[in-house]
DNA sequence: TATATTTTTTAGACTTGCCTAAAAATACAA
DNA sequence: TTGTATTTTTAGGCAAGTCTAAAAAATATA
């Protein structure tokens, strides 16, 4: 149906439209590891094509047909790391790379049935919501750890940052999905956040909690 | 590690030396549905990664390298092709082109653990074997039924031809893996072979006993 | 507003994998 | 063994996707 590179192209620009109704030419490059120049030639296909809607240096948008191809690809990704995880016995940090192939395996038919096999998950194992076969699914309402309140606190429910070296070291904090926290005191000095769990006091850098999310 | 070309070609040149030592330019050509000249170029590259052994005009057989990549090319896709069936209820005769696609996925460690998931099978719903972890399998010794004598039979086994098609037909007459049947008959005017199984006659053509095999 | 900087596009080239047409080598047959 | 048919290779070209370098457009700055 569509090349693996057109597929990429698509679900670059769909997390980059995530941020911001128009996504730049430079936006993709940095988030393809590519030059620029490269993904102008791809735009061009793209918007033959009628996935997206480009003008000459304006910035690009998915049209419907182009978020549809999008978003299933985000399904199979996040299924096949569901499966992954739980039928497999990989670590969270450890499934990535390879749903990033097994995303583009055609059948529709086989992703329907790998969907029911699991028994229709709604969270991948990073949190992140799995669209149904009609690719219909709610967006994450998260907040990272660092724009809350002292004094208040959540469930950990979603990462930001999907690193094998950020998913292991909250791994070995236990700071993972499920887990209930609250933020104790934030210290001033170099914006360090002390969060309470499980009766315990938990350090943790201004980044990391940027980059961890918590449902409100 | 290599491409997908490259590893569609090593397991074709892998599937057609099972018949001889030697494996010609055109016979490439015809089971890959490409031309000729596509296959000379390709011979060139992989001769150069030393994955064959090729002087020109002369034809081609696999290094031990070689056969080690189109081995474990060919151990994912009958492992897939288990797990379309046993888990996701797939029939026979539908598994054969995700697992064309599926056997691409490149991670052994993720194929050693689907392996353990479903408990080291052994035999794909085809009846072919599945190499383990190391590469190692023991090929079919099936016959067809075409080459055995009236009065004698066995378990149906294995097939010679995958196609849809003849698989469908096999499904309707019940003529399944496991199945034990007798060759009664040969019509000498056509070659009909009239087997018995489960106490009923059923008749079948020449080709059809030509790619039906049985465990002896 | 004019100039400098940044972003984006164009121009031209490379690799992979494929094609057609023609040439060369091999195999077959009189 | 010599001519014909078949097989295989070479020559040249094309599409996808990438790159570098240079030009053009947009944006920021003085
Ligand atoms: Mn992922
Ligand atoms: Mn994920
Ligand atoms: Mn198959
Ligand atoms: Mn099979």
């Amino acid at each position: 149906m569509h090349t693996l590179a057109e597929e990429n192209y698509l679900k670059a620009i769909y997390k980059l439209q995530l941020q911001a109704e128009n996504v730049s030419t430079n936006q993709i490059a940095a988030s393809l590891a590519t030059k620029a120049s490269s993904v102008t030639d791809m735009l061009r296909k793209l918007a033959d094509k009628l996935l997206i809607n480009y003008t000459r240096y304006q910035g690009v948008s998915l049209t419907a047909a182009g978020e549809k191809v999008a978003v299933n690809i985000i399904r199979k990704h996040r299924l096949w790391e569901y499966f992954l995880v739980e039928k497999l016995n990989f670590k969270w940090d450890e499934v990535h790379d390879m749903a990033e192939e097994m995303e583009h395996i055609s059948s529709n038919e086989l992703i329907d049935r790998l969907d029911k096999f699991m028994d229709f998950p709604t969270r991948d194992p990073h949190g992140d919501p799995i669209p149904d076969c009609d690719g219909n699914f709610k967006q994450n309402d998260l907040k990272p750890i660092a724009a809350i309140a002292v004094n208040s606190g959540g469930i950990i429910s979603g990462v930001r940052d999907h690193s094998s070296a950020f998913l292991q070291y909250l791994e070995k904090q236990q700071l993972t999905i499920g887990k209930k926290i609250l933020v104790k005191e934030i210290i001033t000095y170099d914006n360090t956040v002390i969060l309470k769990m499980d009766n315990n006091d938990i350090h943790i850098s201004r980044d990391v909690a940027n980059n961890l999310l918590i449902a409100i």
